[in-house]
DNA sequence: TTGATAGGGGTTACGTTATTTCATGTTATC
DNA sequence: GATAACATGAAATAACGTAACCCCTATCAA
């Protein structure tokens, strides 16, 4: 099943920007793709996060660093990292997370804490199957999966 | 199992329109809740485009017939129906679309044709059952599903 | 060396979606 | 008919996202 955890309080983050940016590193070069510095940086914004951040957001940070920086320049690099699997994007927040298991396909689901805002991907693959099989019953052919659960987590232990 | 049947072509609109109406009706009796002019016109207006509608469209269509019609006044309309079950928002899309089953809680799943642009709403327990439950291992407790698979229906069969 | 091509990014402008705030109106209840 | 609660009008602004155009650079073929 899915491994679900939301990141602790005490978690080494740096450490866990540092993997992340290296798989990236890892992923681009094996796909021959060019994780260029814009691409690098927002992945790393994005990271430093760690919750969901919103374009703009990740845009005014980028300002702050060069002096310049439109949109077009954050939803390009966005863009990039989603098409290659690198962050999601949360559609019910409109904001974007890292992803936590960049290799291979997969369908994930989140875990949106109302509370906190913090967010945890679970990637179970039993979900996914069963909301595909669901699909086909219907004629229908499923090519994306958008699967977002708000809620509380267990450190806000909240009832909704 | 969820029944997940997009509109037909032939189907008749007129009376699924009239259907949502007086189930809209019924509902906010019972609930003591008020369906003013505008919400019902709001829910109306989402329900003959059949398909799912933006906020401003919405708009477009209450401003030729009131002559006045600022975003607040559609977004709270949206809010009530939303509050209250009758109309879902499709978050990947920014849209909304009439409820076809506004009775009771129900945790809906959309499937979205990225072809004709048509949504089947599809109610299946099992899969809210699913997705719950694997969300409570993690010791989440789930307040609201958002789940969206976007792919091609049985008419357009497209391979994506 | 030259020229062609493709990808990445800067820049401006614009389009779309959603909320805040404050004033006014309407309805239910006593 | 006073009052409280809910509903709407109106203006402004915030937040999110894209189009179009130009230039630079890397790569490769002639």
């Amino acid at each position: 099943m899915g491994n679900a955890a939301f990141p602790s309080r005490e978690h080494d983050h740096a450490q866990c920007i540092e993997n992340a940016l290296n798989a990236a590193e890892r992923i681009c070069r094996e796909g021959n793709l060019r994780l260029t510095g814009i691409r690098k940086r927002v992945l790393e914004i994005v990271w430093e996060h760690h919750a969901p951040i919103g374009a703009y957001h990740i845009l005014e940070q980028l300002s702050k660093e060069r002096g310049t920086a439109a949109p077009p320049t954050v939803y390009r690099a966005l863009n990039f990292l989603l098409t290659h699997g690198l962050v999601h994007k949360i559609e019910s927040l409109n904001a974007f997370v890292g992803c936590r298991k960049p290799d291979g396909a997969h369908t994930a689901q989140f875990l949106i804490c109302i509370v906190c805002r913090r967010v945890a991907e679970l990637d179970d693959p039993e979900v996914a199957t069963l909301v595909s099989s669901k699909a086909s019953r219907a004629g229908f052919s499923v090519s994306r999966q958008t699967i977002e659960l708000q809620g509380s987590c267990k450190d806000c232990a909240f009832r909704g």
